[in-house]
DNA sequence: GCACGATGTTTACAATGGAAATATTCCCTA
DNA sequence: TAGGGAATATTTCCATTGTAAACATCGTGC
């Protein structure tokens, strides 16, 4: 039966390959936790989130399809992990192509642009993102990475001037106001409530009022 | 066996109750459509998203669990049915308490706080409607519906003075304005971002921008 | 060396969506 | 008014999924 050669490729012969972290045909994986993410983010973009179940994560990890119980807390606990890495993905893309040399309204301008185009993009993962059935709301990691966007989001509100400015909690209140109105737009636009109204050629820049930045 | 009795209750007798419409322990519901929507309202308000399913929509409407196929159009139906009388309740909450002798700035902050209060008090049904992966978005009821509430907002939001006024398409880029805000605000709210940075007392109208309605 | 924890598999089971065949009732028409 | 077909509902069956339990393999520290 052959079961007494050693299954240990690193015991008896020296591999060329120098990453030993990506064995792919042994009993342990060796990273099995964040291929289940990649595998996740994967069918998310390919066959929506009904695709997104623990069993075809697994299979396309190289794994049986139990495997996940041992990294993360059933299927909540992976879409969790899923919509923690879904909020550094939509912080690469506000932030994408800035630099130091990056204007403050150019900032502005792709991280408004980048949330609308990354949900637009990748439909299934946002909508986990902001689904509060299907995450741990109170994850570490997920309240990490949504916090870094947030705070984004308010670097770039900040400074307004309008109304409700000198009052208390200004900052915090235009904040949100960015927020909702960024992600409002973003989600109508990705549910098709824009298309359905001839609107599919709109963009965020065209519905902002006429905010008066003091930058 | 008995076998021979009429089942047929409207036939042998005449019945006080002269709601014929109401039948209950026949073969035949009567009324077993319209059931399998109340069922799934209550369903999404008791256990949440996840507690809507197709066999827990017939038991509780008193049917076996196949029943739903001659009504609807299997799962994806029944939830694109109860997404739009979904819209038909948010439109209900958005005029509640409104009448002919209401201002129009009555009736904009009714719409606005009704649109809000109607997400917070019905989380599940507000994420169904706006999920496109569980609805079926082309559907002519859940787009008429859908459509109200979107006319209605639009009316609240017409007469607005602002910089975009004047350019092409600009009553209808104020319209996406005030519902891309208040559909944002709401989802933020709904889905617990609010409270994860301590805002969960914000209401809508502190984060409205200086907006400058000629009524 | 080797024991034990970490990691992975196999097997089993309940819940679910759905298809197919069958049963019951309603309704229209001859 | 009889009957035949359409509408409605049930029963039975199956594939998929999430999850638990028992077992297998690996690797790391003593």
């Amino acid at each position: 039966m052959m079961r007494s050669v050693k299954k240990n490729i690193y015991s008896g012969n020296i591999l060329s390959d120098s990453a030993p972290m990506t064995a792919d045909k042994n009993y342990h994986h060796g990273n099995l936790k964040e291929a289940l993410i990649q595998a996740g983010l994967d069918l998310l973009n390919e066959k929506g989130l009904t695709g997104l179940t623990l069993r075809a994560c697994a299979v396309r990890a190289g794994a049986s399809h139990t495997a996940p119980k041992n990294h993360f807390d059933g299927l909540a606990g992976l879409q969790t992990a899923i919509a923690a890495r879904g909020y550094a993905r939509l912080y690469d893309r506000m932030t994408a192509g800035l630099d130091q040399n990056s204007s403050k309204a150019e900032g502005r301008r792709q991280a408004f642009a980048g949330y609308v185009a990354f949900a637009t993009e990748e439909p299934g993962l946002f909508e986990l993102m902001f689904s509060r059935q299907r995450t741990q709301s109170d994850d570490p990691d997920l309240l990490a990475e949504a916090g870094k966007c947030f705070a984004l989001l308010g670097l770039f509100s900040a400074g307004l001037d309008w109304s409700g400015a000198d009052e208390p909690g200004g900052e915090m209140r235009a904040q949100i106001m960015h927020w909702a109105l960024v992600h409002g737009f973003a989600q109508l636009k990705m549910s098709g409530k824009l298309d359905k109204n001839g609107l599919s050629e709109l963009d965020i820049f065209s519905i902002l009022p006429d905010l008066r930045y003091d930058v």
